[in-house]
DNA sequence: AGCTATAATGATAATCATTCCGAGTATTGA
DNA sequence: TCAATACTCGGAATGATTATCATTATAGCT
């Protein structure tokens, strides 16, 4: 019953371009950079193929600190930082907690399986 | 230019509802509540509301987790676990790590005024 | 108690991000 | 080359939230 994959030039270009990029982007400026070179694209195709990038385990969904969701190809666990005037988000160099888990695990009726800090505040640019 | 808000008894008792649970609600399960109370009550009068004790400071939002809101009265900073299975969100006894601010900003190009940690895994319930 | 100013209400329309659908197209493997 | 089926676009549908507006409730006067 598992699905397997065709390639598209869509797919292959959308993880292009999130791989190029620090910006964590959202579903629209993928659709906007992506028509540059599909003049017919279509938003639908844009979301199934983060969808399945998603699934592949290339992309992560970041859906904090605004109102629509933003994506990221490194898949390597990291932290983020929201900027709250500008609405940027960055990644915090800073070593990922692996004893977090059984500490929050230890005081509650719960299995942790993983964990996820955002900081807010504000960026260098935002902050003049 | 502030807005000088009137008492009303919808609002009254939504706090009171939010003060009464732990279970982070949505929207929408306050307004299946209260309706009790109000038999003509309105969806908008919830949002506005729900925006208005925001703005008081005696409710927070939280927008992780789920495609909708939820909302907690506990306005005291602490972290959260999210059940990946029954989407049942808790809190999570552990003492907040004032510290963290400082070590993240250490490291990056921002100015670091408060964080958030959201544990994922499986509740007690869901875990049989 | 009346009077005035204005915040709050409920009904409904509008918005916005995301998902779904269906008819045609591209990719794959034989 | 051919059949199977994943992928495409475009548009419609969905779901949560926000905006609008005529009416009502609240608060501070006199
Ligand atoms: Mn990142
Ligand atoms: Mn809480
Ligand atoms: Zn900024
Ligand atoms: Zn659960």
């Amino acid at each position: 019953m598992e699905t397997r994959y065709k390639k598209s030039r869509q797919r292959e270009k959308m993880l292009e371009l999130l791989r190029a990029t620090e910006s964590h982007p959202s579903a629209d400026w993928i659709y906007e950079r992506l028509k540059k070179d599909f003049k017919n694209l279509s938003m639908g195709t844009v979301y199934r193929n983060l969808g399945i990038l998603i699934d592949q385990g290339f992309v992560r969904k970041i859906d904090f600190g605004s109102t629509f969701d933003r994506f990221d190809a490194n898949v390597t666990r990291h932290y983020h930082f929201v900027c709250e005037k500008c609405g940027a988000i960055s990644d915090v160099e800073m070593p990922f907690d692996d004893a977090l888990n059984r500490k929050a695990g230890r005081v509650g009726n719960f299995e942790v399986r993983s964990h996820r800090i955002e900081f807010f505040g504000v960026c260098r640019k935002c902050g003049k």
